[in-house]
DNA sequence: TACTAAATTGTAATCATTACAAATTAGAAA
DNA sequence: TTTCTAATTTGTAATGATTACAATTTAGTA
């Protein structure tokens, strides 16, 4: 059940804890760019002892070991994913949610953009979903 | 002196109001994608009685309106751009300038992606700058 | 099994942003 | 030019996300 995120973090020489394997369980089965609480609150009712501090330090030292990323696209919060490979993402301004655009961009591999070290890349899409669109018409359509 | 900022403001018939026009004039001598204290704390100075939700407020309208862009790269905090033109961004880890990034993207021009209807694209680099780089060798054959 | 550094926990700051109501004012109408 | 009013500005009080910190617990080692 969690030999694959025990083997993680033992790769990364990090404590095997409750908290941290059961964080990269909820991401690795939840591929919604999570924010803070929605860790917290789901973990919570399993794990009543958890604390949201031991949320956010989890989450800080997996983010150090490149474990997961952390997003800024909603610019209120930060979302979290343990998705692998380079990808990009979507947000809906109107539902809120965030969506992997799996689209390969030249500027993602360069590791240097105008004298400048590059470590990480993010690309970021802001509108309004498939979803909402589809909502969209019907209400005009109703309407 | 303010002419132009006048004009921007009339043009998206906005009210002219003191601190739009001191706000637009300071993100368009300053391309440093400051933050909002940065702008207020600026602009306190010559206008003692400007308020800091005044800076929140117009900064909102001024975005809405398209004549600016807030930028979610630092994670922690809104920052603004008046450029125009696309461009991508890099922030640098270390001392936290963030840098414009003059590449296109072919990804940049798309209104549609996997069947979502996209209103902005912004590209964020991390990693450490030009200038702390050349610190950092300093450090190195100095240490 | 005992030890210790690291992790977890809970509470109290802090910081950015938003809510709200009162005072002021830009621009339209008279 | 004066009057009027909706929009804007202002100050203060929430709110929400995140960080600081000290006490408790625990994973991994000796
Ligand atoms: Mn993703
Ligand atoms: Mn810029
Ligand atoms: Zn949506
Ligand atoms: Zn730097």
């Amino acid at each position: 059940m969690y030999e694959k995120y025990v083997k993680i973090l033992k790769d990364h020489t990090l404590k095997v804890t409750s908290p941290r394997l059961e964080i990269l369980k909820y991401l690795d089965e939840h591929h919604i760019h999570p924010n803070v609480e929605e860790i917290y609150s789901a973990l919570k009712k399993k794990h009543p002892s958890l604390s949201r501090t031991t949320v956010y330090n989890s989450l800080e030292t997996l983010k150090k070991n490149k474990i997961i990323r952390s997003l800024t696209i909603s610019g209120s919060e930060l979302r979290y994913d343990i998705e692998e490979g380079m990808h990009h993402h979507f947000i809906c301004t109107q539902c809120g949610a965030i969506i992997d655009i799996a689209i390969s961009c030249p500027n993602m591999d360069r590791t240097i953009q105008g004298g400048h070290r590059v470590e990480e890349v993010q690309g970021y899409f802001k509108g309004i979903c498939k979803k909402c669109q589809t909502k969209e018409k019907g209400r005009n359509n109703n309407g």
